[in-house]
RNA sequence: GGAGAGGUCGCAUAGUGGACUAGUGCGCUCGCCUGGAACGCGAGUAGGGUGUCACAGCCCUCGAGGGUUCGAAUCCCUCCCUCUCCGCCA
C-alpha cells in the first residue's frame, strides 16, 4: 500500500515512479484515487458536521424531557423551536433551545415534543445515509489502493522487463567435466532418488516424489539452511502454513495474485504460497519499540502455488512446482537501515551458495520485473550445468513500509511523537528442490553417482557420495 | 463435536439505556519533595480519520458485523476468539 497522502500531494511524482515499472494500468489508477480520495473527504467534512451536530442533540433532548424547570407546554415552546430552528439547519440554535439556554417565545403544540423527536430520528437517518455513502467511496478508494504496486527505489535499473535483468560476475568455481553432464531429470530417477511417475500418480501434473537419498537431502538441507540463518541472528519459527484472508492482503499477495494459491473454500483459509505471507503478519496491527528492531527471523514451510499462469513450462524435472520446501528469512527494520539490512540479507543467501560450494551469481531486478510489493530486489541464482540454467535459488526484496502499510505494523522511536511504518525485508535462504538440482548437476561424476557437498555430510551420518546401489 | 462462562485503555478491574467526556488500581513518563533514593504528592499516559503552518476542534474505535432506539460498552441477532468440563484424537 503507498500512501495517500503522498500521492495527494504529489500525483504526478508517484505517477512518474510507476511508470518505470511498465505498468500502465497502475499509473492510470492515481488519476481513480486522486478523485475518490477528493470525494471522500468532501463527503466526510458533512458527514462528521451533521454527526456533531446529532450527538449533541440527541443529548439535550434528555434535559429537556426530563426538566423540572419547564411544565408541559414550557417544554413544548421550546421544542416547537428547537424543530424550527433544526429545519432551518441551525443546529446550535436548536441545541441552545432544548437546553433552555435561549428562551423560546410564541406557542407549542400538545406534539411538539415528538414533532421534536421525529426530526431527530430523521436527522439520524440522513447520517446514516451519509456514512454508507462514505463506507460507499471508502470501498472503492480501498480497493483502488490494493491494486496499486509498491514504488521502485530511485536505484533501481529502468527497465522494461525480465530481460533487461542485470547479471552480477558469477562467484565460485564453474564445474569442468570431461564427459556430458546430465540433467537432474535424467540423474535422480536413475539414482532412484527422484519418482516423476508415481508423483503424477499421487498429485497429477507436476506431482513428484523424493525418495531415500533424495528426500534424506533435501531434509539435510533444510537444517542446513535454518543453522546458517540462526547462527547470523535470524530466530527460527514454525508458522501456520495456512493463513486466513487479511493476511494474504497483507502480504501483497491479493488481491492481484489470488488465482495462484490453494484455498480452503469450507474453513475459509489459503494455504501459503510462501512464509513471507505468515512472518509478515507476524506483528500485524502491533507498535514496536525502536529498541527491538531490527528483528529477524526464519522460518521453514512447504510453499503451495498453483502455477497456473506459467503452465506448460518448465514442464520437466523438480524446477516448477506446486509445492516445494523453502526457507525464509525476514527483517523488520527500521526505514533508515532497511537498504543496508538488504544488502546483508543478499549475502547471507550467497553465503548459503558458497558453503555449498556451489557457482552462484546475484541479479539485479530492472523496474519492469520488480513485481507487486518489492521496492528493490535481487535474485541468486545456482549454476546447473546438466539442463544449463541459472535458477533462481532465492529472491531478496526490500518490501520498505509497503506491507507494513498493508498489515499495520508500526514501531515507536526514542523521542518521536507518533508510531511509524517498519521496513519490511524477505529473502529465501534458500528453496529446494531446486538446490538439489544444482546439487545433482554440479556433483555428478562419470558413474552416474553424485558427490555430497562436505557441510551437508554431517547431517547425513558422513556419507559422501550418493550412488544408485544406495 | 456437546454444555457452560467470558472478550472494556499496556495489565487488572468497574460499568444493565442519557452524569461514560469510559471510572479505579497497577505499570510507565514528567514534575515537586530528597545529599541521593524509596515513600508521599501532583500532572500526564491509546490508535485512526479529518482539519491546521502548527495548535485547537470535530468524527470513529469497549472482539467483528447487523438490529432496536432520539440516544447503545449496556438490550436483541449472527459470527469470531479465549477459558472450564465432556467426547474424540497425533
Amino acid at each position: 500500500m503507498l500512501d495517500i497522502a503522498l500521492i495527494r500531494e504529489k500525483p504526478d511524482w508517484v505517477k512518474e515512479r510507476l511508470a518505470r515499472l511498465n505498468d500502465a494500468e497502475a499509473v492510470a489508477r492515481i488519476d481513480t484515487i486522486v478523485a475518490l480520495d477528493k470525494q471522500r473527504r468532501a463527503l466526510l467534512t458533512e458527514a462528521e458536521a451533521l454527526q456533531a451536530a446529532r450527538n449533541k442533540l440527541n443529548k439535550n433532548v434528555g434535559a429537556l424531557r426530563g426538566s423540572k424547570k419547564l411544565d408541559e407546554a414550557g417544554k413544548a415552546v421550546q421544542a416547537a423551536a428547537a424543530v424550527q430552528a433544526i429545519d432551518a439547519g441551525d443546529y446550535d440554535a436548536a441545541a441552545r433551545y432544548m437546553t433552555g439556554e435561549t428562551v423560546a417565545s410564541g406557542t407549542g403544540a400538545a406534539d411538539s415534543l415528538d414533532t421534536l423527536m421525529a426530526a431527530l430520528r430523521a436527522l439520524g437517518e440522513r447520517v446514516e445515509t451519509l456514512n454508507d455513502e462514505v463506507k460507499g467511496v471508502e470501498a472503492q478508494l480501498d480497493e483502488a489502493m490494493f491494486w496499486l504496486p509498491n514504488m521502485p527505489h530511485d536505484s533501481v535499473p529502468v527497465f522494461p522487463s525480465d530481460e533487461h535483468n542485470k547479471p552480477w560476475p558469477a562467484e565460485g568455481q564453474m564445474p569442468e567435466f570431461d564427459f556430458q553432464p546430465r540433467p537432474h531429470w535424467e540423474l535422480g530417477p536413475a539414482l532412484g532418488i527422484i519418482d516423476f511417475e508415481r508423483g503424477v500418480k499421487l498429485a497429477g501434473s507436476r506431482g513428484y516424489v523424493l525418495k531415500g537419498w533424495g528426500a534424506r537431502l533435501q531434509r539435510a538441507l533444510i537444517s542446513f539452511f535454518l543453522d546458517m540463518a540462526r547462527e547470523k541472528g535470524f530466530e527460527e519459527l514454525y508458522v501456520p502454513y495456512f493463513v486466513k484472508e487479511d493476511m494474504m492482503f497483507g502480504a501483497g499477495q491479493f488481491p492481484k495474485f489470488r488465482d495462484v494459491v490453494y484455498f480452503d473454500a469450507d474453513a475459509d483459509v489459503y494455504m501459503l504460497p510462501t512464509a513471507e505471507v505468515a512472518i509478515t503478519n507476524l506483528h500485524r496491527d502491533e507498535i514496536l519499540d525502536e529498541a527491538q528492531l531490527p528483528l529477524y527471523y526464519v522460518a521453514h514451510t512447504p510453499c503451495f502455488r498453483r502455477e497456473k499462469m506459467s503452465a506448460g513450462r518448465d514442464v520437466r524435472g523438480i524446477k516448477r512446482l506446486h509445492q516445494f520446501e523453502k526457507v525464509e528469512m525476514y527483517k523488520f527494520t527500521t526505514p533508515e537501515t532497511s537498504y543496508a539490512e538488504l544488502e546483508a540479507l543478499v549475502e547471507a543467501a550467497s553465503d548459503i551458495c558458497r558453503a555449498l560450494k556451489i557457482p552462484f551469481r546475484r541479479l539485479e531486478i530492472v523496474t519492469g520485473d520488480l513485481g507487486f510489493s518489492a521496492s528493490k530486489k535481487y535474485d541468486v541464482e545456482m549454476y546447473a550445468p546438466g539442463c544449463n540454467e541459472w535458477l533462481e535459488v532465492s529472491s531478496c526484496s526490500n518490501t520498505e513500509d509497503f506491507q507494513a502499510r498493508r498489515s499495520n505494523i508500526k514501531y515507536r522511536g526514542g523521542e518521536s511523537k507518533r508510531p511509524q511504518f517498519v521496513h519490511t525485508l524477505n529473502g529465501s535462504g534458500l528453496a529446494t528442490p531446486r538446490v538439489i538440482i544444482a546439487i545433482l548437476e554440479n556433483y555428478q561424476q562419470a558413474d552416474g553417482s553424485v558427490r555430497i557437498p562436505d557441510v551437508l555430510r554431517p547431517y547425513l551420518g558422513g556419507a559422501e557420495v550418493i550412488s544408485a546401489r544406495g
